[in-house]
RNA sequence: GGCGACGUAGCCAAGUGGUAAGGCAAGGGUCUGCAAAACCCUCAUUCGCGGGUUCGAAUCCCGCCGUCGCCUCCA
């Protein structure tokens, strides 16, 4: 099978093929660091980690660059207003989003460039585009020569004239045309600043990203990766930045995921509807989390809601059901560990198809529980513990692929481990003795503590809710 | 206004020409002292609405309605 990716920059789903045999070059538009993040920014990371860890899966080593802008507008406002020091907020925050990353086991990218790190690079990026007469200086600040770039709309299919046009622009009167944007900008007093030819300033947003795909992954990529409201103008201005140094092609597929929504509209920091990365993983484990992303499809939108969380929790759950050891018994059909090794196969080749088509996750968690479906049905008419662990292993190893721990342990269990076993073992006399009430009452203050336990025929377990 | 998505059961959500995956919830049953979990059964003759193409459409075409995104910083 081969795996078809859809290209934003064709609208179609192409084969895909990397430029270097068995190496993929991606890169990934990370956050600006100016605020604490919210789950919108962690779906993205947990869908471009799920790709990255099925290409992985497929064989290809794999280049992953995500960066942080920690050189923008926003985070020397939000400095100023805290009266920090712009690289410093950015550096705290940055701090911050890796460690939801390792939280959320976002695997960890090759290289996390930021743009303050990459002044040299992109400087002289703006001197060659510059030299090319793609770009302009006017008073210390620099600017792209839209109508120098044919391919310009390209990619959001927007023609300059059409952004000419908007009146929402607003008209800068040293621009040469109102479509052009900063590449560098003269610095205000106060402001961060580096020196360059054009005197001191600092880069324009969408610059960063053209200079550190070109230093850390080549003129070429396999991979462009983000939200899909950086397709415009962002990545737009990517291309032509570097499409008009290079002359090359630069991305070969532009991959974009949708947007978290709340309540109807789409979860931003100037709208102010926002749930933190924080606040989610306070009340809910990772998990569930990517449970959610998984469930509906990358480029679709996907609208958060108790609602929806508590749907992901159970399907979880549901999942890890299939993990309990088997009960194994003599009058076991001798077809059931057949069956279910089959069940194992079919499951594999139906998750991977599914994967190949786009990265289709809802249709490859489909499988997974078709999976968990036979295993408990294994379970059930008594198969080995070896026969039942052969399918466990195929389902814990595909859940991961999705990045899904299934059997991680649960927080603080193992200190309370000794002393729900206790209480296990007495309320066991009382059943003994048929005490039902004071059984109950034990069973029902573990499950007040989210401590659940079930009698089976093997004795009763426990597990933490 | 321009560009682009989307509208599938009570909820979430796959499926893009051959007769509706999966999960959650709900109801019934098996198991259990009772539960829980698991297992079995039931749960969209139908895919926003109206036309059209076709032997055949949720899937293609046209129109309409509705929701959302981008066009300005945004994952």
């Amino acid at each position: 099978m081969t795996l078809k990716i859809y290209n934003t920059l064709t609208r179609k789903k192409e084969p895909f093929e990397t430029i270097e045999p068995g190496h993929v070059r991606m890169y990934v538009c990370g956050p600006t660091v100016y605020d604490k993040a919210h789950v919108g920014h962690a779906m993205s990371s947990v869908i471009f980690d799920v790709i990255r860890r099925y290409l992985e899966y497929k064989g290809y080593k794999v280049s992953h660059v995500m960066n942080y802008t920690d050189v923008e507008d926003k985070i020397i406002a939000r400095a100023r207003e805290l009266g920090e020091e712009p690289l410093e907020l950015a550096e705290r925050y940055m701090r911050e989003y890796d460690q939801h990353l390792r939280d959320l086991n976002v695997l960890p990218a090759t290289v996390y460039p930021r743009a303050s790190h990459e002044i040299d690079q992109i400087i002289e990026m703006i001197q060659g585009l510059v030299e090319r007469g793609l770009a302009y200086a006017v008073g210390g600040d620099v600017y792209y020569r839209v109508a120098r770039f044919k391919g310009y709309g390209k990619l959001s299919g927007r023609r300059p004239e059409d952004m000419r046009a908007g009146a929402r622009l607003q008209v800068d009167e040293r621009k040469e045309d109102p479509a052009d944007f900063a590449l560098w900008k003269a610095a205000k007093p106060g402001e961060p600043a580096w020196d360059s030819p054009w005197g001191p300033g600092r880069p324009g947003w969408h610059i960063e990203c053209s200079a550190m795909n070109l230093r850390y992954l080549g003129d070429q990529i396999d991979i462009h990766g983000g939200g899909n409201d950086l397709i415009f103008p962002h990545h737009e201005n990517e291309i032509a930045q570097t499409e008009g140094l290079t002359g090359k092609p630069f991305a070969r597929y532009w991959v974009h995921n949708g947007m978290l929504q709340l309540a109807g509209e789409k979860m931003s920091k100037s709208l102010g509807n926002l749930i933190t990365i924080e606040q989610f993983l306070q009340e809910h484990e990772p998990d569930v989390f990517r449970m959610l992303v998984l469930n509906s499809h990358y480029r679709g939108p996907l609208t958060f809601s108790d609602d929806v969380v508590m749907q992901a929790e159970r399907a979880l759950e549901r999942l890890r059901s299939a993990l309990r050891p088997a009960s194994p018994s003599p009058q076991a059909p001798p077809k059931a560990a057949e069956a279910l090794a089959a069940k194992a196969r079919e499951t594999r080749l139906g998750f991977e198809a599914a994967m190949d088509d786009d990265f289709n996750t809802p249709g490859a968690l489909s499988h997974l529980f078709d999976l968990v479906r036979a295993i408990n049905q294994a379970r059930d008419a008594g198969v080995d513990q070896e026969t039942l662990g052969a399918a466990q292993e195929v389902l814990r190893e595909l859940a991961g692929v999705l990045g899904l721990r299934l059997d991680r342990p649960q927080a603080g269990s193992r200190e309370a481990a000794p002393y729900i076993d206790l209480l296990i073992e007495v309320r066991e006399r009382l059943r003994e003795a048929k005490h039902w009430e004071l059984a109950d009452l034990i069973r029902d203050r573990l499950t007040e503590l989210d401590v659940v336990l079930e009698d089976g025929k093997a004795g009763t377990t426990w597990r933490m809710r």
